[in-house]
DNA sequence: CGTCTCAGCGCGTAC
DNA sequence: GTACGTGCTGAGACG
């Protein structure tokens, strides 16, 4: 009773709240911006369109329909009906009338719809915005228009009034965010990178993968039926029936009433992790159970039921999203659904690949992979010469390393140093901590710690280089990619030692992901381009970090492989050089 | 009081 | 180190 009656007065003081804003309609004006717009047609608007350098661009749209057109040339904002996108057309393709956008990428999406090509992109407020801080997490209008223009625009706005806003910011921003970009030296980078990427996305989006539906609901049969099983198995060895899927259930029914002993502790509780069933695994016969479950659980509802449900009913296809304004160090991730961590390493998972196929059975997916583009990308940064020399005689660099931190000739390098070694360089590229390269392989912080004195002996300029990337990052605040792409770094004011420790492996960690994010970049917009120029048929589909993912035309194979592979090679010239790996097949296990 | 929604968390997949 | 998605859970909103 008491809580209605409270939750009653605080609606009711909303409310009240809401009537005296709209008493005082100058005090609204004042506090909050509100960009004046008007109902035009294409009539009204031509001779400006015709005389005008630059106009600002936005869609009312939903889904990917276009309802309005709404256009800018700085004052009022213009909403037009959709259907003068024909008689527009020919201003949108000409590349030398410059639009500015709030966010590019769905506008380029949309338009392929109506078949047409969006040219002449010269300002995006996300990807400058981006590019100024990576490490936040949205860059609303609201926001943007306070920081860099002072205006106070409310959140929450309908979707009409949102894009009326975001096509004025897209006008109005564009000076105060240039501006900025050039002052931290981040032209490069927005204008040679991320601004001619977006269209490339756009394309890779629109084009979309295909995906045997029928091979995976035979899959998730078959694993409905092995899950089945293992539940029964846990059940019986529990001696009563839980959710399986409740680490607090699964926790109280190992370590209270099996009695095992808890490995780790969580936030709330024991924890029931893979790392801690694998110690647990001879304790008791329920762990292998568990272990089995939890693997063909995972991949059976995050993989095999849910991608099927994410085809597109018409173009028969999963379309991802590639995010470009998401990551802290400049790479791209992906959503709805994300196909960039797809299963490989299992038998299990690996069925999941097996239905990535091409759009018909002739054609074939090409899959070209940059070899060890990060640790390249530290020894071209370190100038490190005996990585470098690793890779420039193309050495398998694990077991190079394994033989140079462990004194052993190349071929006395055991499975087992090759792997130890293989989780330093791991641990390297990511900002090494002992800690965290004991817990990876499972031995102590000072065996850990050890490896690591002996990695940074034989290869002393790579430890060097660490610690100029360091304290250069304590100097000035932020690090800088191979592309001048920036993060910064607030975590080294912290008085908190582990929260300093911690951005001392991001700064490290973002020069070298960031940089090799960089060179991707560079090579997708370069290899796109030269697949129009070479009138080539097969398109470019997915990235996944260091690879590219192309639907191939079988006739176009080879051409398509040495044009891929020349591209990437070139996209930037590293000491030591990149080099790529090219496999095809007729899905992407096979392709790989 | 039951139902719904949402955020936080544990977990696990990728590079 | 960098991401994203699923399922569980508890808190608060809703009717």
């Amino acid at each position: 009773m008491k809580k209605a009656s409270e939750a009653f007065s605080e609606l009711e003081f909303n409310t009240l709240l809401e009537r005296l804003k709209k008493l005082t309609p100058e005090a609204e004006k004042e506090a909050h911006f509100e960009p004046s717009y008007k109902e035009s047609s294409f009539e009204q608007i031509s001779t400006e369109l015709k005389k005008a350098k630059k106009v600002a661009l936005n869609f009312i749209r939903e889904s990917d329909e276009i309802n309005s057109i709404l256009l800018s040339f700085g004052d009022s904002v213009h909403v037009l009906e959709a259907a003068e996108l024909e008689k527009i057309k020919p201003y949108l393709e000409d590349k030398k009338l410059k639009k500015l956008t709030f966010d590019s990428k769905p506008l380029i999406f949309a338009l392929r719809f109506d078949e047409i090509r969006l040219a002449g992109v010269s300002f995006d407020v996300q990807l400058g915005a981006y590019l100024l801080q990576p490490t936040r997490t949205n860059y609303t209008a609201s926001d943007l228009g306070f920081r860099y223009l002072k205006l106070y625009i409310g959140e929450g706005q309908d979707s009409f009034r949102q894009a009326i806003i975001d096509c004025y910011l897209a006008y109005h921003l564009e000076e105060p965010l240039t501006k900025k970009l050039t002052e931290g030296k981040l032209e490069k980078v927005y204008n040679e990178l991320e601004l001619p990427l977006s269209p490339v996305l756009a394309a890779m989006e629109y084009r979309g993968i295909g995906i045997n539906k029928e091979e995976l609901k035979t899959y998730s049969n078959e694993l409905a039926q092995m899950i089945n099983k293992l539940e029964e198995e846990i059940y019986r060895l529990a001696g009563e029936e839980f959710n399986i899927n409740s680490p607090s259930q699964l926790s109280s029914i190992l370590f209270e009433k099996l009695k095992l002993k808890p490995v780790k502790k969580t936030k709330t509780g024991y924890s029931t992790d893979s790392t801690v069933l694998a110690k647990l695994i001879n304790e008791h016969p329920i762990i292998e159970n568990m272990i089995n479950y939890r693997e063909l659980a995972k991949i059976k509802s995050t993989y095999v039921d849910a991608l099927p449900k994410m085809v597109n009913p018409k173009t028969k296809r999963l379309h991802t999203t590639f995010n470009q304004t998401v990551t802290a160090t400049g790479r791209l991730s992906s959503s709805n659904p994300n196909l960039q961590n797809i299963p490989i390493r299992t038998d299990i998972g690996k069925r999941i690949r097996k239905a990535f196929v091409p759009a018909r059975a002739t054609d074939l997916l090409l899959v070209a992979d940059y070899s060890q583009i990060e640790l390249r990308v530290l020894a071209h940064l370190s100038k490190d010469e005996t990585l470098t020399k690793a890779f420039e005689e193309h050495k398998d660099v694990h077991q190079a390393t394994a033989a140079e931190v462990f004194g052993l000739p190349v071929n006395k390098v055991s499975e087992e140093a090759r792997r130890k070694a293989k989780a330093v360089n791991f641990g390297i590229v990511y900002g090494i901590s002992s800690f965290g390269l004991a817990q990876q392989l499972q031995i102590d912080a000072k065996e850990a710690a050890t490896y690591i004195e002996m990695y940074f002996n034989r290869y002393p300029k790579v430890k060097s280089f660490i610690d100029r990337t360091v304290s250069d990052a304590y100097k000035k605040e932020f690090v800088k990619t191979l592309y001048g792409r920036c993060r910064q770094l607030p975590e080294l004011k912290s008085n908190d030692v582990r929260i300093r420790n911690f951005g001392e492996r991001s700064a490290i960690n973002s020069v070298i992901q960031g940089s090799a994010a960089d060179i991707i970049k560079q090579a997708m917009i370069n290899v796109e381009n030269a697949l129009f120029t070479d009138d080539l048929m097969s398109r470019m589909v997915l990235q996944v970090h260091d690879e590219l993912i192309f639907e191939a035309m079988a006739l176009e194979k080879s051409a398509l492989s040495s044009l891929v592979k020349k591209q990437m090679e070139s996209a930037y010239v590293l000491h030591p050089s990149l080099e790529v790996n090219i496999s095809t097949g007729p899905n992407w296990l096979e392709a790989k």
